[in-house]
RNA sequence: GCCCGGGUAGCUCAGGGGUAGAGCAGCGGAUUGAAAAUCCGCGUGUCGGUGGUUCAAAUCCGCCCCCGGGCA
């Protein structure tokens, strides 16, 4: 078995060339780790391989959900697992290339196995942290699960919900739960990874410009398609950088002008976010600043080789 | 050339003798099934330049530079 490649890197860091250019260099195939280029309807605005990208080189787990489903890191896992094997089974290289930071982490260090909770009893939680219910949601919350709660602040709605729900649907405290994960579906030793640190000023003006290409490329049609299925805003589809605020402008709220850059806006701070992930999630993952898809590949392939080389003699 | 108005944070601007403050942008951080999510924290500054008045100047005065607008 041939060890994996893991390839993090901050949104518009140029992930999609380099994993078809390693992908013909280590005989790989190419899984993907972004949790919103699962989404078929989601794919100029996720700035998902293209049909032709897509041809060069095996890809996986790319726009294989609809936009109405809920995706989770835990279905994703789950999803990759089985992926991964496969690839492994059939000799070739995983190379695994995403931007959600979680995802990886949950591949390497595995995820906590908690039973799927209910639709219903998800909007349960939903309801019960909306608005002025957040206090009192907590309060809760400090109350069935204490270990949890004390981790949390009222604000963080999301997590308290997520909280609650569990306890709602198990009886049991999420804090139980994270006592035990699953086994790493890559253990230590059988993946490398590499973290894309571009320069941040760069990668901001690129982020500008992609997302006006985008906008050319029929960004707008794809939020029509939504605007126009009606969907729970709160799916995740439709929480896709510029998502809401194409939508926004749909509905007639704002200007082309005001989304786009609203729009940017988010995607630059994801990426700030996805700098400070990489830096105390992966802290020795090897960097590589250079922008320059011949030096990215040059560098990976050459430490690629070294363990790789481990694993044959193995 | 003259007359007004203005030059303060990356941007838009407030303040007006005791070395400065808002919004946006930005920066730092957290991260266990919504993670492109969610949440926590932080003003980042030769107050256009220069000389003067003053114990003390971003603030008052002189000169210069720049940007608007008006008159020629």
């Amino acid at each position: 078995m041939r060890p994996a490649l893991l390839i993090h890197g901050p949104t518009a860091s140029g992930k999609t060339q380099l994993s078809i250019q390693m992908a013909k260099k280590l005989d790989g195939e190419i899984v993907n780790a972004d949790s919103m280029q699962v989404y078929r309807d989601l794919h100029v605005i996720t700035a998902r391989p293209t049909d032709e990208e897509m041809s060069t080189a095996p890809h996986h787990l790319f726009g294989y959900k609809d936009a109405a489903e809920r995706g989770s890191a835990g279905e994703w896992l789950r999803d990759a697992r089985e992926v991964i094997l496969d690839i492994q089974k059939r000799g070739k290289v995983p190379i695994v290339i995403g931007g959600t930071g979680l995802h990886l982490l949950a591949l390497i260090e595995g995820l906590s196995e908690i039973p799927p909770i209910p639709e219903e009893t998800r909007s349960e939680a939903r309801a019960m942290v909306q608005k002025d219910g957040a206090q009192s949601a907590y309060e809760y919350l400090m109350k069935i699960d204490p270990d949890t709660g004390s981790k949390l602040v009222p604000n963080d709605r999301q997590r308290v919900a997520r909280a609650l729900e569990v306890w709602l649907a198990t009886g049991k405290p999420l804090s139980s739960y994270h006592e035990n994960k699953t086994p790493p579906v890559l253990g230590a030793g059988e993946w490398m990874g590499i973290a894309l640190t571009p320069p941040r000023n760069r990668l901001y003006n690129r982020i500008d410009r992609r997302f006006a290409g985008m906008m050319m490329e029929g960004a707008m049609d794809e939020a029509r398609a939504l605007f126009e299925r009606n969907l729970d805003p709160l799916l995740p589809a439709m929480k896709a950088h510029g998502m809401p605020w194409l939508l926004s402008y749909l509905r007639g709220e704002i200007s082309a002008e005001a989304a786009a850059d609203f729009a940017k806006r988010d995607t630059r701070r994801y990426a700030k976010r996805q700098f400070t992930w990489i830096s105390h999630q992966f802290p020795f993952w090897p960097r590589i600043p250079s922008m320059e898809l011949d030096v990215r590949s040059r560098v990976i392939h050459a430490l690629f080789k070294e363990i790789d080389g481990a694993f044959l003699k193995r």
